[in-house]
DNA sequence: GTGGTCTAGACCACT
DNA sequence: GTGGTCTAGACCACC
């Protein structure tokens, strides 16, 4: 897990680690039950406020993408992940269609839309199976 | 072109204009030469303040979408729309990596994430053609 | 709206004031609809932290007791409350099973119990559609 | 007495088990007078650190519920249980008021509050002249 | 050592 | 002036 923040961009930091470790299962580079490096660690070894990271993790551990354990700190949801909500549906089809209608006004042809969705998603969970490093 | 914002929406006012106007050109609802409403009329059309019209089309002109005619205002783009610009493949990319592995973690197949890809974007050109009102 | 918070209670300022406002919206001095004092404001007239107020908002409006406009700033949710969700039902379940358990071995009757329980609900509605202080 | 704590509550073990205890001796399944698991015992079967019970039963002694015989070990209290003070009271008080106002706003009605208070303390007591284990 | 809470002070985007 | 974000430093409860 190389995590990699980009401090000049628009969006918020804590979003960014979220983004991040989302993706991160998502590959599978993060397993379920697998731990977390703990609060401090990680705003350490990123460079950032212990805050933000606490942030991301509270916001994660909300939507039960994480699951904070008495013992054993912040770890991947080892149950079922959260499967597709009404308010992710919604996410979805809010920035899904802004998306689309740019690409189309851009001149981007349906099929090379869809192609790049596709080759994203693909990507995604390229390593699922794989090392988780 | 019915234009709704969300006041409640944690996107800027300015943003979800700029998105509804780019879906209008997507649409064919605007066409290129059509003439835009005054940032005065506009704003007071929709309830906000000025400052915040005059934000997206200064943004959208800026980006190309708009022209700013010394006797006819603001009109959308009569030559070439911008094209796909590394800063748009950029965004697109950042937006659809983040979608699809939400995606992916909550279960939904490549399938049907792609085919909601699809549809949105024929969503997005459906009245093409059509009479822009 | 005059509210208290206990500086020595174990719970939480930020929780305390989330059962505050809630108190204030079931007893209809909140009515939906009604502006709240900014978080400096509150925080300022609370003697607490402008970040612990913040908090609090954040909370209830992930909830749905808040709306967060563009313009008005906050306000109690003027649309349908969240109804008795999940959720709601298990923390009801747990802390009610944990209460009735110690009133039950401290020799309180099922009716002393259930009079309480009662009274309380009453006393929280007890305003709705006064005046509103 | 089979005791389940849920190590990802927000609440904490020792107050999980303080609950449960108090649980058992409301529904019969510890009388008074009834020996307890040794604290390493019980925290072993628990699966939890061993402060963590001492813990518990060390408030549950201050509080009257439990008993520490010098042979005998730690047992229920066999003369009369602590009473309704006025500290009980106070926290029943608060609890009542917090659930009371929440179910209100989220539209549970009077009848429906009480009815899960009535049945939630007939549950507490059912097993009671039951056989304890 | 862990997460949780609180305070303090600062900057920014939006309206 | 509003909420949102980030930083910094501190204390506490829990284990």
């Amino acid at each position: 897990m190389f995590i990699e923040l980009d401090l000049q961009s628009e969006n918020p930091l804590y979003e960014q680690l979220i983004d991040r470790l989302i993706e991160g299962i998502a590959s599978g580079a993060l397993k379920p039950g697998d731990p977390l490096p703990s609060v401090r660690n990680l705003a350490e070894s990123l460079g950032i406020n212990l805050h933000t990271v606490n942030k991301s993790y509270t916001l994660l551990k909300q939507d039960g993408f994480l699951q904070v354990h008495r013992k054993r700190g912040v770890i991947v949801q080892p149950d079922a992940m959260p499967g597709v909500t009404a308010e992710f549906e919604a996410k979805l089809f809010r920035q899904l269609r802004s998306l689309a209608a740019e690409a189309a006004v851009r001149g981007m042809t349906e099929e090379a839309f869809v192609n790049q969705c596709r080759r994203l998603y693909g990507d995604a969970i390229r390593k699922r199976g794989g090392d988780g490093q």
